[in-house]
DNA sequence: AGTCTGCTTTAGGGTAGCCTAAATGTCAAG
DNA sequence: CTTGACATTTAGGCTACCCTAAAGCAGACT
């Protein structure tokens, strides 16, 4: 059988988090994931044929595709990889969380099994990325990601950042700037009628937000466990 | 002018290797190139005209390749990367000493300058990987390898291993499983006549050691700058 | 000088992964 | 039920890198 190559894993990593976008297991499209690769459609159907061939998803012509449980096991495999280079690189080497996913790209294919292992556990095998997204476990099982939306917090209650979208780069990138991410304390301040800004204390600071910007961060009342932040050392 | 893919930077550092083997700066065969990367000839030839093309190596038919100022710029780069990951394995992850390069071989290809700044900084900006190598500084400049062959320790005299040699796998694996590391402390008990085996002490244990095995390990009397080996974390 | 041996190069192919242009299928609106 | 808009697939090509087989060159030995 044919090698699972950098690109398969990326075409396989990128039909499974397309296919968790609504509730339940969707068909992908073959020109999402041609966007989201930035790759074009028909280089999606010849790879998407050749995935089939290997067993690693279902495709029908004009009908998308679905991850095999074979391919998913994979794609899961990449997901953890990733998600603990991440971590790695955030906690130990002080990358900024809206760039970490960028280096991280690149690093998840180049992870052997006894690395992954040793890099797990020097992390304290931990359970969710910087992010707050969950790290699957080495058997492919997937945590979920804790705490509600923050714009449905409720007013004057202490919470604490438990996940950040990082879906959409520019935007993490704001809400980095405003101290929203995964650990910092929030408190709801004021909400603005007729869908109007949030009036937010992240640590000591003010600010103001939009909901739809809000909403890609989710608060938790209870104190989660926080990720570890050892910084780097300095020389 | 056309990308430094992978490839490119295996072939050049090789390359570079292979051009330090003796004193001075060697015009390298095609067929070393080929016999170290497990290649055809003809794929080096190929590619060795591409790189002549790049502007990255002197070539004439029939007479070998030879780094030019910016093949040897990049080589270095890649050298750097190399041997920075592999401390970095070896000193964070606890991956043993025999099997750093054979990860760092993958990894040193991904490595965003940032990283690079990071990982160097949070490695205390080292001068040395795990081996007892010098590691490039940024603008390319190389440190020595920093001791003397073991063989030509004086005898019942303390000192301590500055340098392993990584060339030969399976001979360095051996070098480990005796404790010849950097940082051990050693003491070269008795030399056995015409060319026999040395006995030594390293640590606390004793052994008997074929002196062209010893001298791939490079000693010094002088307590010298131990490589930092912070175990990582366990659970 | 001739010739043999062993590198090295040329010739000719193959695979992986990407592209553009053109053909084809789908779906919804008239 | 037809047609237009749009998604998708087929067709045909390109680049990077690798291979084997065959030709070419160089240095040693006679």
């Amino acid at each position: 059988m044919a090698a699972v190559t950098h690109a398969v894993e990326d075409y396989l990593k990128v039909i499974w988090k397309l296919s968790h976008r609504g509730r339940e297991d969707e068909r992908v499209p073959v020109g999402d994931i041609a966007a989201h690769l930035r790759v074009s459609a028909p280089s999606v159907t010849g790879m998407v044929q050749k995935l089939q061939g290997m067993g690693l998803v279902q495709y029908a012509r004009y009908d998308g595709v679905r991850l095999s449980a074979k391919g998913r096991k994979i794609a899961l495999e990449i997901v953890r990889h990733h998600r603990l280079w991440e971590l790695y690189l955030h906690t130990r080497l002080g990358v900024p969380l809206d760039r970490v996913d960028l280096e991280a790209e690149r690093l998840e294919h180049v992870l052997s099994d006894d690395m992954e292992e040793l890099l797990s556990r020097a992390l304290g095998d931990p359970t969710h990325d910087p992010h707050g997204d969950p790290i699957p476990t080495k058997a492919g099982a997937m945590g979920t990601v804790r705490g509600d939306p923050l714009p449905s917090l409720a007013l004057d209650t202490s919470a604490v950042v438990t996940h950040v979208s990082d879906r959409q780069a520019d935007k993490l990138r704001y809400l980095v700037t405003l101290g929203l991410v995964p650990g910092a304390r929030v408190v709801l301040l004021h909400r603005a009628p007729f869908g109007g800004p949030l009036t937010l204390r992240v640590g000591r600071k003010r600010c103001a937000i939009d909901p739809d910007l809000a909403a890609l961060v989710r608060v938790s009342e209870e104190a989660p466990a926080k990720p570890r932040r050892t910084p780097p050392r300095s020389r």
